[in-house]
DNA sequence: TACATAATGTAGCCTTGGCTACACTTGAGC
DNA sequence: GCTCAAGTGTAGCCAAGGCTACATTATGTA
């Protein structure tokens, strides 16, 4: 009367948690590109007093057209204020953004190359690796860096 | 006779690197799905004798149409085999892959455990963070956890 | 054995985010 | 003032990865 052929053992890692946790990680990953965007935005226009499409693609690797379309999207979700022809804006919103961006993206940075990793090894990281950084994580890697 | 009204300042963060490490970020996304799958699939493999559809798309969090269509694409890639209402099987290539991300997430895991971020926040974030791990990082994660 | 249910498969929709090719606009320098 | 190269815009292609709705298959149990 063996009732099941799909053994009822308790799962190394429970089911529950795992897509828990994979499903935080697509949400981090849909809000990643605004995150990317602004803090470029924020960058360029500090560095160069304005970010302009052709700044803004080739600082992320991507063509004007990819830049182009994104900033339609970053607009209707009110994170940027474009005009054809014209240098690119933040809003409040976006500037809120950018400044957290920036401020995690230190703190990343910082920590990795804390623990003997090589700074461009740990700028590459980093870019990856701080979208995926809870406030709790953020805030273990500010108390590791001010020992 | 100014030359430029855009400055010829030098940005805070050269645009190159950059634009190197947002592209490595877009190749380390390319793989993770394959990553998480394989990962998923050994460790039910393990738990439960087998993997099937249903279990995959609980343990992922998304309907069994996706993981269909992810598992078409991954046997395509050579990391697993399928056959119609059947369960799904490793290649050899497959339960490398899963072995190392097996490693990996152990490692990301204990790492952020050890900084004394609850156990819970540290499933969560590691599920992402992971697949920017380098391995010069993961090393310095590994070199601070023998300590 | 038959059948109800769970599992699996598939058609087709959507959004994001890459791209090329081509068209239009701007503005710096002559 | 003109010109033309650089910048910008847009049409349309592709793949990944979500989804719902529906069709088909397998299988435990009556
Ligand atoms: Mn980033
Ligand atoms: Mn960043
Ligand atoms: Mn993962
Ligand atoms: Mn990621």
């Amino acid at each position: 009367m063996k009732k099941a052929v799909r053994a009822p053992r308790k799962p190394v890692r429970p089911s529950a948690l795992q897509a828990e946790s994979l499903q935080q990680t697509r949400r981090e990953h849909a809000s990643e590109t605004a995150e990317d965007y602004v803090e470029a935005i924020a960058d360029l226009t500090a560095a160069h007093g304005e970010a302009r499409v052709v700044d803004l693609a080739r600082r992320l690797g991507v063509t004007h057209v990819t830049v182009n379309r994104t900033l339609a999207r970053l607009q209707r979700e009110g994170y940027v204020s474009v005009q054809p022809y014209r240098a690119i804006f933040l809003t409040d919103r976006g500037r809120t953004l950018a400044a957290e961006c920036q401020h995690r993206h230190g703190i990343v940075v910082a920590f990795l190359v804390s623990l003997g990793i090589p700074e461009k090894s740990a700028e590459i990281d980093a870019e990856g690796i701080e979208h995926h950084v809870s406030p709790a994580t953020l805030a273990a890697f500010a108390r590791h860096l001010a020992k």
